[in-house]
DNA sequence: TAAAAATACTCCATAGGTATTTTAT
DNA sequence: ATAAAATACCTATGGAGTATTTTTA
């Protein structure tokens, strides 16, 4: 899920899926696919096609905005270690 | 992507995963294990179990608080009639 | 002991990779 | 012509449901 959302920011970033697939060590292709799932959620297009690279539509812009922050929230470095879990602190399996 | 995002906030709302769930139309065992998904890729907890119904941690409000804004954005309403796809506005496969 | 959350198990959808085709410059 | 994006195809992964067990109150 933050992948998906990651993969959309990068894309804006660099203005190129093929740039956004090497930072994210993924395949164009899963870029390209990632980028067309936002879409048809959001029955609205994140790109325009008609030019290479492809432009972000002012849409793409808003999402952006608030998809920067939400990212930073989930970001390792801003979570206090007392908030980290790193080992039993959900119950355990028996 | 969007419905896991949408699960936590609306669990986080209702301070209950059977609530959440019958929201969301999907079973409460789908929205406890969309939340310990969120809490892996975070290292942290987002629920503090010890109480029931469980408690929306701090690093759950501030993610929280990112998210609401994140959401409107994918709201269909929010999304002008140029920006949406109805038809045919990508590429059709021939 | 009753209500809520977590887990075990199974199944199927789908995300991702490879290879190729299409499109823009 | 060439570089970039989209697609077809295939496979493996993991997300979701059902049934059950655990846990809090």
């Amino acid at each position: 899920m933050i992948e998906e959302l990651k993969s959309f920011v990068t894309v804006v970033e660099e203005a190129s899926l093929t740039r956004a697939a090497q930072k994210l060590f993924v395949t164009q292709s899963a870029v390209s696919k990632r980028i067309q799932r936002l879409e048809d959620v959001l029955g609205a297009q994140l790109l325009d096609r008609n030019s290479k690279p492809p432009r972000a539509t002012a849409l793409a812009h808003r999402i952006h905005e608030h998809a920067v922050p939400l990212l930073a929230a989930f970001n390792p470095s801003t979570i206090t270690s007392v908030e980290r879990l790193d080992h039993g602190t959900r119950r355990r399996p028996k």
